[in-house]
DNA sequence: GAGTGGTCTAGACCACCAA
DNA sequence: TGGTGGTCTAGACCACTCG
């Protein structure tokens, strides 16, 4: 047989789940039950399970049995960077500005910082065919002894400018998408019009605790920006 | 101990992966080394190693071994449906309009339909705090013998429209999000300006075949949108 | 106390890969 | 050919749940 049995037993499982014959949060039988009608052992039964478990399909309760999961209808994945959710082709960003400030009352907020604190800027313009698309601006506390070199600011994507003081794996990134009219700054920069609506893209990195290590905005002309995302089985 | 040994095995490898200590797509230990290693059995070592697999850390190779991966840093998951993108509390959603049409050019593309076919258009006014805050227009293909049933036309949401037509589980959806200067039938229902801009939240219901089986747009006025995403350990 | 899932073992056979 | 991961078995002990 080309498929392993215990794919057999997911795939059956499965389409009892997804055709209603088990409905959300009811019990299935019992491993020993399932082993003694597939005439398998319980680990093959487990496996089979697993696999469904880790697909989000079931969960289990110790002591108790295994349940079909109410499924969310409601999650999607995303793939983009800085430059993804740009349109076009030929697409690159072109370093504009790096300084170290004292934080404003904003910054000591988002990045949660004392205000004696200093903060880098990193500002970078996209383009996209050669013509100007957005602006990237990016805060970092500064740590001193931290030294920040070249390869860090030539970086246009957060994880890459954090990649060397801490583990990719460590960080986790929020991130929220509005619109707004843009202020003189913005509006000057992208060398648009005050009353063209402009996207944001706005991320927050946290490290393992929770606490900011960085805080960064997107803007994008209003025409320039396309996100695009596809759903996925959920928690 | 409460903590199982797998897990012990599991949290060691990863912290490895994470520190930097195995690098990307180089191989791990084999099980076998490994079981001598952690002296347990082999079964316990593969146990922790599919962890790891499942959490995107690793993958293997049958007749090689197993490898770290290289992560993704730019997958995020978003959690929203059409009410959840609109700001403020209290949020409702009104049926407006449902009616069966012929489909125009933009609808036979969208819906892969013949010219002949029928579609049933479902508008809803969606509320936060009582103030109107979006609009949101559905397209299915209308098959003739399946009754639209109220229960889908008080829904506001594709999966719970198309749920008695489908099951849940064989869908697959895609989201754009992108935004634009309203048309004329937009800002009069919403009743803004022709130069305010709008979100524009379109989905497309995919079936296991990858046919269209439903296609919308939400129509937001820009101030009342939010859309907020974590980032993921991608594929 | 009987049944459940969670963990762990020791062994077996297979297909695949590389030298 | 020897090592790798992939599958599967039969049995064991545990903690948990529920009547």
């Amino acid at each position: 047989m080309a498929i392993p049995v215990y794919q057999k037993i997911s795939d059956d499982i499965r389409t009892q789940i997804t055709h209603g014959f088990i409905s959300a949060n009811n019990a299935l039988p019992s491993e020993n039950t399932l082993s003694s009608q597939y005439n398998v052992s319980r680990m093959t039964v487990r496996k089979a399970l697993n696999v469904l478990v880790n697909e989000k399909y079931l969960y289990s309760v110790p002591g108790k049995g295994y349940f079909a999961k109410k499924i969310a209808t409601d999650k999607y994945l995303f793939t983009f960077d800085e430059l993804e959710v740009i349109k076009g082709k030929n697409k690159e960003s072109r370093l504009m500005e790096v300084d170290i400030i004292k934080p404003n009352a904003e910054l000591i907020y988002q990045l949660n910082i004392s205000p004696d604190k200093r903060v880098v800027v990193i500002k970078h313009l996209l383009y996209s065919n050669k013509k100007l698309a957005a602006y990237d601006i990016k805060y970092i506390p500064y740590f001193t002894g931290i030294p920040i070199v070249e390869k860090e600011i030539n970086y246009i994507t957060f994880p890459e400018i954090i990649a060397n003081r801490t583990s990719m794996f460590d960080i986790h990134r929020k991130i929220s998408i509005r619109m707004d009219m843009p202020s003189n700054e913005i509006s000057t920069l992208l060398k648009i019009n005050t009353h063209d609506p402009v996207f944001i893209i706005e991320q927050k990195i946290l490290d393992q605790e929770g606490s900011p290590i960085g805080w960064g905005q997107l803007y994008c002309h209003y025409q320039n920006c396309l996100i695009e995302g596809d759903s996925v089985i959920g928690e």
